[in-house]
Formats: structure tokens, sequence, C-alpha cells
DNA sequence: CTGTTAGCGCTTTCAG
DNA sequence: CTGAAAGCGCTAACAG
């Protein structure tokens, strides 16, 4: 149909301006007499003007694109995450491109190159390389951080205190006479997993209660063979209480204990880590360590804009507090023991 | 720190040759000798040049990205759509711009005009406005609807078969004794909840069982009064099922029955339009009419990307089926009646 | 096989 | 307040 996109010039000559006098009128910088602005805005209006970004962005070397990356847009948190930054980003008038790692360095490096290609305004990310970092600031596009942090390089960033979470929900257990708490944490490196078996270890620290290191069992990221772990955990380290700390390993452990017919919480206690839909649902709920996820995704959408607009200077990093909410599936152990 | 992005110009005066043999090289498409090849891949390597995409873009007139525009990003159903989207267009090297309209025409017109403006190789979405298929249209990118079609110009489709599911749902619920079948379902003037409400009759028509307009109840989008208006349901039409055609809306009509004590499905059954986790979790497990929803979001991805490479010609749509998945959530109806 | 040339559409000095 | 001019980085004829 349209034969040819209209340009700037198309309007400018339409009103009888210079180029440079339309540009100034439509982007509203600049001095333009009110007559040209309103025969120009006018114009524009007529005949369906879309300004091309591409050549705006190769003018101004900078866009108002804002590179995502978080781990598994089809994971209940990170799909929140993505969210809450798409809302504000959209807000303030900049469009998010996302993409998926799966955990992987080399998706994620591809995805950053990617955004360095289009002269990303900055990118937002649940960091799973800390060659990424570097990479972007050697680029000159600022960073935030989300979730976790990695980065090699100083940046903003915003993430939950996970060691705080843990240790509340390891206490409630400790407080409830669990002497024995299992803790399934993610296989990584991330500060989310430590800060959280961290936080695990301080509570039975303070509570003076040893900790049995076969009660601490690591998981993969979409490991296959989770559940056969969370068997292996039940089978041969007794533990009267579980503290799942992430969501999937969280839905796996319920899984596993309503296959093995075990009654929450009398035979089991189950506390998880990041509050989602089903954990009111299911009969008991599920005792949580509740974060605001989409509300850090906002924030990490206002962290960039402001660095932006700002430049550099001191980096902003936003400590969120979570929270205990007690729900049924927390509850003492079995008297008995076993 | 870096004081200049590399450009093109930089490898080739690097490698001592022009900007033309630098670009055939690095793109792999037109003639250029292995040395200069070999020389010039190793200095783009050794600079650690990125391509200016906006600059590509510009030349070119079009570029690797595809808008995306869903209803809601924190809505499962969308999020999983986004991430069956976001995966086949990463495996193809494209990038995802994705906005969210919360099924606001004028959101949705925001997103289509900035993928105008980036020139998108095309736009994937769920659509909640009659008018951007013709703007897209205007502006030559191609299009592909996906969960409804609504574009007032021919296009590429990916849509559930709403009737038939409906259909299949109603009948269970007619097959197991109900007369009396309420059902939820968007208050929009979407194909989903057309379609939906339209197998619903059509079950009713070949069971030779007339429905009371009582039951149809319509419930807009995030209305706060969904559960008001299911707890009308409930007093006033005396439904003896409960056929939810989405999936917020089943978590509601869940939610309120539990509240009212109705037991799954002594009380009442119901049949929820669209298969998320908690369905399986809760007790009894909800029978569902089950959508490949993450598949719905390749296969629209492989649409566009394949109506990007072939141009124009006969729009395809694929109409994929649903299927009933029957849990422990329908049962007879009382036999009391009421 | 390679280089020259000519823009893509926009913004931004800088004179007027 | 306005226009002329230059150029962002890349690609695509086209002529060698």
């Amino acid at each position: 149909m349209a034969i040819r996109a209209v340009t700037l010039a198309d309007i400018a000559r339409e009103a009888g301006t210079s180029r440079s006098t339309a540009s100034r009128a439509l982007n509203g910088r600049g001095y333009v007499s009110a007559r040209a602005r309103a025969r120009l805005l006018a114009a524009a209006d007529r005949m369906g003007y879309v300004p091309n970004a591409s050549a705006r962005t190769l003018k101004q070397k900078t866009s108002r694109v804002v590179g995502v990356v978080v781990t598994d847009l089809g994971n209940e948190f990170y799909a929140r995450l993505a969210a809450g930054i798409e809302q504000t980003l959209r807000e303030a008038d900049h469009q998010m491109v996302l993409v998926a790692d799966n955990s992987d360095s080399e998706q994620e490096l591809r995805g950053i190159r990617t955004f360095i290609a289009m002269r990303a305004a900055g990118v937002i990310m649940t960091p799973a390389n800390d060659a990424s970092g570097a990479l972007l600031a050697r680029h000159d596009v600022r960073i935030v951080e989300v979730d976790r942090r990695l980065a090699d390089v100083p940046c903003d960033a915003v993430v939950i205190d996970n060691q705080r979470g843990a240790q509340d929900a390891t206490e409630h257990l400790l407080e409830l006479g669990h002497r024995r708490i299992g803790i399934l944490a993610a296989d990584t490196d991330w500060t989310t997993d430590a800060g959280r078996v961290g936080g695990y270890r301080l509570a039975h620290d303070q509570g003076g209660v040893p900790v049995d290191e076969r009660l601490i069992v690591r998981i993969g990221f979409h490991a296959p063979d989770a559940e056969t772990k969370i068997d292996a955990l039940l089978d041969d380290g007794s533990p009267t209480a579980i503290f799942a700390a992430n969501n999937p390993l969280a839905e796996a452990a319920w899984n596993v204990l309503r296959r093995r017919g075990l009654a929450l919480p009398r035979d089991v206690s189950l506390v998880a880590f990041d509050d989602v839909p089903w954990m009111t649902m299911v009969e008991p709920g599920i005792t949580v360590i509740a974060q605001p996820t989409i509300e850090m995704g906002r924030r990490a959408a206002r962290l960039l804009l402001a660095r932006v607009d700002d430049g550099v200077g001191e980096p902003h990093v936003e400590l969120l507090q979570p929270t205990l909410v007690v729900r049924g599936s927390t509850g003492p152990p079995r008297p008995s023991g076993r």
C-alpha cells in the first residue's frame, strides 16, 4: 500500500519549511514559531508520519530500547519480574527487548551483544555470567542487576535479602522444634543460593543446632532428577522439615511428598522461598518467604532509567526485605521422631 | 572506557581493505578472497567489533526485531505464549520487543507505532484493536495474530479451536447429567470468548437442553467484581456445574467455591479452559480443556518468520485442537437437585 | 574479487 | 526563529 514511508523531508516540504525546523517542531526542542509548529504537526498527522527510530538512533548514538535478560520466561518468578520491568519501561516510553538465557553464559552473551548492536540505553539482567558486565561497561551501556549480583564491575542492583529470608524460614522451623531441616537449593554460584544457604547455616549456628551436611541438597536448574534427589534426601536424611529455596524446587518437593503420601505438616513441614499462586490454593497452604517480585522489576527499571538520565555515579543497590508468611504447611515435628 | 565505538571503517583500515569488502566478509555475502576474509575476521575479533544495528536497519529498511504485544504478562497464559515466541525468535536470531497492552486499544496502538518506528520485521499479537492490523499493513509490516483474531485485514494466525473445546467441556458436563451449567466468560468481543460461549450453546442445542441466559455470565478482564458476579450466579442461577472460560476466572470461581464451603464435585462441578499448574495440585484436580500454549507461541513465531522470508501470499491460519483432560472436579450433579 | 560512490532518515551545530 | 550543511555506520549497485 504505502509506496514509500513518509519521512521528515516529506512533511517539511508539505509544510513549506526545512527538515531542521520540522525536526525541532516534532521533538519539541529548540525554537519554532507557533505557526510553523502548527502546520508541521498538522502535516505529520495528515500524512501518518512515523519517525524512523534507526535513523534517530544512528544519529544520537543511543536508543530508547532497554535490553532485558532473564533466566526462564516459563518460570512464574521471572515472568513477573519481566512484567514489572515492562510496565515501568512502557510508562517511561522505553521499549523492552526480552531475551531468556536458560542460565547459559553463551546465550546471555549473545543477548548482550545484540543489545550493544542496538545501542540499548541500558540492560537489566538476572546475570548468569560475570563477563557480561565488563563487556557492557566497555561499550558504555548502563547495567542493573536484579534478583542476584554477579558482575565484576560496579553496577546498580535490586536484590532481596536472601540471607535474612532464609534465616527467618529456618528460625521458624527451629522454633517449631525441628532439628533436621533439609534445604533444597539450586546448584549455582549465584548470590541468591549462596545467601539462602548462608541464612540457613546462620540460623542453625545462632540456635546452637549443628548442620548435617547431608541435609543440604543442591539441584541444577531444570535438572530432570530433582525428584530423585528429593526422594534421596527423604530416604537418607530423615528430615522433619524441608526448606525449598526457590519455587520450582518447592513444587518438586510438594509433588514428592504427595506421591509418598506424606501429610503436611504432620509428617514433614515445608517452607518455600518465593510465593506463587498455587501455594495458597493447596491444602494446607504453603508457608513462604514472600518477595515483592513485580515491585523488584519496577524498581530495577526505575533504577536504570535514573542511571540513564544521571550518568555515572555511585552504584545504587536496593536491598528489599522478604516477608515470612506462615500458612498451614509448617508445624511441630512428629513427637515420635523416627 | 571505549573512547569511540569501533566501526566497519576501523576494521577495514586495520585490515587494509575498503569498507565494502569488510562488509561482505563479515556478512558472508558476495565475493571476498579467503585471505582478505581471514584478515578482516581477525581484525574484527581483535578490536571487539559489534555491528551497529541501527545503521544496518536504516540502510536495509528492515530489522531483525519482532514486535510482540500480549494482553498481560502477569497472566500465566500470556507469559507462556511469550516464552514460546521468544524461544523460536532467538533460535532464528531475531529479537523480541515485548509490550503488554492490558487489552487497551490505545496502549496497543502505541506499541504498534513503536514497532513501525523500529522497522520491525513483523508483529505477533493477541489483538485488542481491529485498527492495528490496518495500520501495520499500511506500513507494510507482517502480522501474525495469536490466540484470537481481530484484524480487519487478512493475516496469518494461530488459534485454538475454542468452539470445539467449549463444546467438549459442555458435553462432558451434560453427559454427567448436568442441566444447569453456568459459564463464566470474559466481557469482550474477542473470538476466544465468542467461540467458547458458542460451543457452550451448541452443545446445549445438540443435546436438546435449553440454555437459561442467566447462566451466562460475562466478566471484564481484571474486574474487581468477578467474585461478586460468581456469587450472584451461585445465588440466583442454581448451577450444578460451572465452566470457566479462562484461567483467571477459573481461579476466581475456585476461590468462591472454597469460601462458600462447596465441595468439588459433590456440590458443584468445575471445568476450566486453559490448564495451569495449580489445577493439578489442588484436591480434587480441575478438569480442563488444555491448550498447547507454548507451542502456540512457537508456531506463531515460525509463521511470522516464514512470512518475512516468503513475502505476501495466502494467509495461513493454524487451528490447533484443545484436549479435554478429565480430573476430579467434575462428577454427576447431586441427586437431590436443589 | 575489490573499491568507489551514493545514500538510508534523522539531528545538530552554525550562520543568518 | 530558520535553513544549510555535515555526518552517524552501514550496504548495495556498479564499474573496474
